[in-house]
DNA sequence: GCACCTCTCAGGAAACTCTCAAGGTCGGTG
DNA sequence: CACCGACCTTGAGAGTTTCCTGAGAGGTGC
């Protein structure tokens, strides 16, 4: 997301702090705005790549702040990634990809969100951050197709699967712990109390792991990486009596 | 850690003196407070890179804290270390580490903080303190990946086998007394009254020396250190092991 | 209603920490 | 130079923590 400018909007301190943080840990150049009026301002003075709006805002709602923008957009086409409540789930928002925007619904993971701004971010911008491929030994991953190979053959998942493995190959190589896994790949309402993320993990490991060697290696009291599998079973070391 | 201001915020004094003494043999800059209002003034003089801040303050909670130092986070996104004791672990802890935040629970070892500490700066900062490799003869920790090799071999070792090594190799030609290593390496709250320290010794070498010449040396009375093993030793009388 | 997905729960497996005690090793000394 | 005591090493094992996974209940979308 480098060199990327996102404008954020909403009323819920908590949901710009979230967003806010996770794009800047991304390299982009994060604002934020909690109203419509702030937000128009920031358009004109900050000039995003992108702007992620929720719908619900205290004084203008976000369609009107969309209007506003209006001119502006058609000179910069600024995409807009829109955040609605699920209930309030409209049909001008959904008319809305199209024209190359998206909206999410509340609550969202922040590897939801993080995916989705960069598929509109490629659609509109041309932009090709990484690519959408991504690559871990014998594991193949593209981000637009949703699609999983190992070696040759296909694996269907799920998205919360999809979302977790995800996070893992863009951490390949680095040990991560539940608590971020869960903290990024579940939405931020989730408050599991329980075994969330070894459960997830065990699908996994179910489903790759029919296909060739291990990949996802438990790191005890710590979490969980990707790894390349050791060449053959020499390379373990430890109990030799 | 150098170049790098970092907050230390318990209102229990034994923790921020150890802390502290820690982070400033590794060459971080550090200040301590003990109140959640002198943590916010501290903040804003003194700019630090990171904080590590106790949930439970006398005034202020932790939370508290980082609400107030909300908009100074956004702009420089100074990454926190939350400290808490294990049955507290609270929910609003949720959420952090999307944020490139972390926490740890109490009572914790001086080396596995150390280890956090770097890993955050390192998510948040983009910054190659030392780089994430220790290397020694033939020996390779790599702190991230929480992956140890000796010569082509992996190695696996338990979270406090880890610690202990990675100890050793940050001291490599050192030697290390018994009880630096059991400060260091075990949690303060640790009261071992028999022979932990060896028994861990033991099990490093062990796995360690499975793969090669024998790398820990005891150095009797006094402590134990890394040291290049000899190349040969044939004419010598047997003085080495 | 059916298919799929998410999440809970609980039992059991596995891994880890720590203790203890039987030897082994070393250095000094009688 | 043989022996002693202090120190060190290591195997065995009990107790605990952490992790894995099958079964199934609820939810959602089609």
């Amino acid at each position: 997301m480098t060199e990327r400018r996102i404008l954020v909007v909403d009323d819920e301190r908590s949901i710009t702090d979230l967003v806010a943080m996770a794009l800047d840990l991304h390299g982009a150049t994060v604002q934020v705005a909690h109203t419509g009026a702030d937000a128009l301002r920031a358009v004109q003075e900050f000039r995003p790549h992108l702007v992620v709006l929720d719908v619900m805002l205290p004084d203008l709602d976000g369609f009107e702040v969309l209007k506003r923008m209006g001119w502006d957009r058609r000179s910069q086409s600024t995409p807009v990634l829109f955040l609605t409540a699920r209930d309030e789930l409209d049909d001008r928002i959904r008319g809305l990809s199209a024209g190359g925007d998206d909206y999410m619904t509340k609550p969202f993971s922040v590897e939801e969100m993080l995916l989705r701004i960069k598929a509109v971010l490629r659609r509109t911008d041309g932009y090709e951050d990484v690519g959408t491929h991504l690559t871990f030994a014998d594991l193949e991953l593209d981000e637009e197709s949703h699609e999983v190979r190992r070696g040759s053959t296909f694996i269907e998942l799920t998205p919360t699967e999809f979302r977790l493995l995800h996070y893992l190959m863009v951490n390949a190589g680095q040990v991560i712990s539940k608590a971020q896994i869960r903290d990024r790949v579940w939405d931020y309402s989730f408050d599991g109390k329980v075994n969330m993320v070894e459960v997830y993990v065990s699908y996994l490991r179910k489903k790759l792991d029919a296909h060739g060697p291990p990949l996802i290696r438990t790191v005890r009291g710590v979490g969980y990486t990707l790894r390349v599998p050791p060449e053959e079973a020499e390379g373990r070391a430890g109990v030799e009596p």
